[in-house]
DNA sequence: CGCTTCACATACGAAGCGTATGCGAACCAG
DNA sequence: CTGGTTCGCATACGCTTCGTATGTGAAGCG
């Protein structure tokens, strides 16, 4: 071994830009929302110049792209992990959703994903599989229906309204002067909402 | 009469300049975006120049304040009217929500209010008084209350809520191939989880 | 060992935004 | 009626930023 393979490879070298560039571009967008964050400013910071980008993202839109893509599958993996320790499938419907409102409020995903996303990349209905959300809240719903705690409405159309009603009401939290009491609130009015899924209660 | 009075008095002037300006900004911005509308562009469609739009609404966001402004008070006069026809308080409620959810398909509405908005001003919690339509929500829920036929949520949170996921439905709805049928679906779906709302149902 | 490929940098042109300044017509004092 | 001020709007300028076109040097391959 040695001094042997000192230099990376090819492609971990490119692995590892791509890497640089997202993790600055979730930073500047984050801080300064996509249109006001500079490529000139983003990339140096990571030690590069825009022909960088530009190779591996194609224009700005790309790199927002990918950065929400990766935000999705993080958020992806941690609801995962909180409908794994839920008892009931009701549970884990509640307990996602309520977990959906906190995690938008967080300025990361609320700047990038909630606010600046869907403007320039178009709704996010169209973001083919970049939408782990959305698809997650779904599946629970297919579940409770197929377990007959939940009317037979649309998964989907259920999914897209639970999530959206979720989302609204962190961005109200996010923006409230008391963001707890306020949560409280939105909480409360979102287990109401929610219990009219459930079969005959 | 006669000749009298062709040359407008000084204020009528302003307010065209105004009304032509916001109206050309309505067009530009719904067509093309915030982003990818130029104010050359669309102070040249007005007859006008950059000057006159940095002198009336002092830059590019004054002006979607603006534009979003006028669009929400139509909504809102829009809402009104449909919330006169309705029998019950309840169908006030539910007629209201499923206009909103149909009136955020409009492409003008969906682009300027629900993209681009959030995203350049921030989200619409800050707006103050320019949330016509969450503001009539929270009042037909206040009704149900009083009424005895809601729960007693939080009438705001509530109301944040159910916008919340009518918007996401019509995104929803406006990018499907086939807008009908999801609607459809999207409209039942809504309806149950509303009836999440009513006292012992 | 020379040629190709490819990751990335540099250089250039084109918009677009905001501001500073200019102009002409409407009000106002005397 | 006249000289000055106000103000609605246009013109002119600089700065930033994006996208592309081109250059370069190192890794791979015959």
């Amino acid at each position: 071994m040695s001094i042997a393979k000192t230099s990376q490879r090819r492609a971990d070298m490119i692995v590892e830009t791509r890497a640089k560039l997202m993790a600055a571009g979730r930073r500047a967008f984050a801080a300064k929302g996509y249109a006001g964050a500079s490529m000139d400013d983003l990339t140096a910071e990571a030690g590069l110049t825009r022909g960088a980008l530009y190779h591996h993202f194609g224009d700005k839109k790309g790199l927002l792209a990918a950065v929400i893509a990766e935000i999705d599958s993080e958020i992806a993996a941690r609801l995962r992990v909180i409908i794994a320790q839920a008892d009931t499938a009701w549970d884990a419907f509640i307990d996602e959703s309520v977990a959906w409102i906190e995690m938008s409020m967080e300025p990361e995903i609320r700047r990038i994903m909630l606010l600046d996303g869907p403007a320039v990349l178009g709704d996010p209905s169209g973001w083919v599989g970049q939408t782990a959300c959305v698809d997650s809240t779904a599946r629970s719903i297919r579940r409770l229906i197929d377990e007959g705690l939940a009317k037979p409405v649309d998964p989907d159309a259920a999914a897209r309204l639970v999530n959206g009603a979720a989302l609204s009401a962190s961005l109200w939290i996010a923006s409230a002067e008391d963001p707890r009491a306020v949560s409280a609130r939105a909480i409360e009015s979102f287990l109401a909402l929610a219990s009219g899924l459930r079969k005959h209660a």
